[in-house]
RNA sequence: GGCUCGGUGGCAGAGUGGUUAUGUAGGGGCCUGCAAAGCCUUGCACAGCGGUUCGAUUCCGCUCCGAGCCUCCA
């Protein structure tokens, strides 16, 4: 069996993965805020730890997955208040979205998906175990971490406090003893939302429910936390100050997470996707031009950790790459699949297990269709329980290849019109009538039906 | 300014101290009445300059260019 590598975003080094306990893995990926419809970026990250998840399943026997919901927070509450709507249908609403546009990428709903305002009495628990171990300090109804006080802090990031203080372009707080220090608690003032808190009523901060929902829901230390690469910091560097710190385990940041797992940024045609520039490219809406392993395999056609240019011309090379896995697929459905349990080659196990290759996987995986040609019908066998298992595991190659390549499908002319006008094509053949028979092929062509001549009579499919 | 990470064939994108992935697009061919699909074949890529080495795209240094984070952000 393959081993698994992972890149540790702690230490910055590739790292054998090694479970804290091997009977059962588990996983903490940071979730969305839930008041927009998900963007191509926040795809990315579902995707790659939906593979990353579904081969450590592989590998492990049990595994639980957890990613949470953020349905509370500023962004949150601005957008209700502009929708004037209690924030809580806005998050319900996206939420929902969220996992069925998430689910068209073949996407599997973590084991567990927390919201955040169903943890608040944990985050105010966890908030008051910082002040016993004096990590944290209340001023003026907030609750703040003092950052100075944990001695690792920087240690994900590799930043430096006093480097930051100086690069620091926003005002510090009145409220705050050290320009660095982050909100564990904030006052809510009466319109918005908010609970009861040992320190008036509030809301928390943004950090607080990763470190409080994660350790609820996986216990302490858990494997992997992941997460877009921007969230490095602050986002995981505060949780690792709160979690070690509440448990007076400052010296030993691993204590929470063993493994720190961070993918990289889509870009849109080389540039940053932003809501000014007016390019964000919504999940929601590329479902409804392509199929979701079309877009699920652009996504995973580049290493998880680089950039992903996302243009068109990448996805029609992705596709075309797709349609052609499933022509063999096609192919090989005129032979059983191989009984044999024939399952995910070595070489696609090993090039997932080094950090999660998938091009390098892919490769393979192309290497294996492009067998299939000079192959003998046993050996077909076994490449076709190759290829579906493959399929399985990364989440493509799931349709009927017909339905895919659109044989037998049509929505401009019924199967017997189209079935009628080839017979009459192939009359006209037999005559050699081949002015009257590319007539026909031209108008089907019109019709968005193209044929093809095969050794076992004339097939059609529709075409875009 | 600090910290990361990159610059690979038309495009996308792995990887390796010496044997030049993979896909996609293009050229040529086979097959076909012609197509379509498929198959075969082809392309001497590794930003620049130095250094280490028998040998560097791969290691080191410098230069140039790009991206991300340092403020909400996947």
């Amino acid at each position: 069996m393959a081993t698994l590598k992972i890149q540790n975003t702690l230490g910055n080094t590739k790292e054998e993965f090694i479970p804290v306990d091997s009977s059962h893995v588990r996983i903490y990926a940071c979730g969305p805020t839930v008041y927009d419809y998900a963007h191509i970026g926040n795809a990315r990250m579902a995707v790659v730890n939906d593979l990353l998840v579904r081969l450590l399943r592989r590998l492990y026997s049990k595994v639980t997955y957890v990613s949470n919901i953020t349905d509370i927070d500023d962004k949150i509450i601005e957008a209700a208040q502009n929708a004037e709507a209690p924030f809580q249908e806005l998050t319900r609403k996206f939420e929902k979205i969220y996992n069925e546009d998430m689910s068209a990428l073949g996407v599997f709903l973590p084991d567990v998906q927390p919201r955040a305002t169903e943890y608040i009495g944990d985050m105010i628990g966890l908030t008051k175990k910082l002040i016993e171990t004096e990590y944290a300090y209340e001023k003026d109804g907030h609750v703040l971490f003092h950052v100075p006080s944990f001695k690792k802090y920087g240690c994900l990031s590799k930043r430096d406090r006093e480097e930051q203080i100086l690069g620091s372009r926003v005002e510090v707080a009145p409220y705050k003893k050290d320009p660095t220090d982050f909100v564990l608690w904030k006052p809510s003032p009466d319109p918005l939302p908010g609970w009861d808190s040992p320190w008036g009523f509030g809301r928390p901060g943004w950090h607080l429910e990763c470190s409080t929902m994660s350790e609820k829901t996986l216990g302490l230390p858990f494997d992997i936390h992941s997460g877009g690469m921007d969230l490095t910091f602050p986002h995981h560097e505060n949780e690792i100050a709160q979690s070690c710190g509440a448990h007076n385990k400052a010296d030993d940041p691993r204590y929470f997470a063993k493994y720190w797992f961070h993918n990289g940024f889509v870009i849109v045609d080389g540039e940053k996707m932003s809501k000014s520039i007016g390019n964000i490219k919504l999940v929601h809406d590329l479902i409804n031009n392509y199929h979701g392993e079309v877009l699920r395999l652009t996504l995973l056609s580049a290493h998880y950790r680089q950039p992903l240019n996302w243009t068109v011309n990448s996805i029609n090379q992705n596709n075309a790459m797709l349609e052609r896995l499933y022509r063999g697929v096609k192919e090989l459905n005129k032979i059983e699949a191989s009984s044999k349990g024939y399952d995910v080659p070595d070489s696609i196990m090993e090039a997932l297990c080094d950090d999660l290759n998938t091009p390098k996987a892919l490769a393979e995986l192309n290497l294996l269709a492009n067998s299939i040609s000079d192959a003998s019908a046993d050996e077909k066998k076994k490449i076709k329980g190759k290829i579906l298992a493959t399929g399985k595991l990364i989440g493509i190659l799931q349709e009927d290849p017909d339905k895919w390549l659109g044989y037998g499908y049509s929505e401009s002319l019924d199967s017997k019109t189209i079935e009628n006008l080839i017979k009459k094509r192939n009359e006209a053949r037999r005559d050699k009538n081949f002015v009257l028979a590319d007539s026909i092929r031209d108008e089907l062509k019109n019709k968005k039906i193209e044929i093809e001549d095969t050794k076992d009579g004339t097939i059609w499919r529709s075409i875009e």
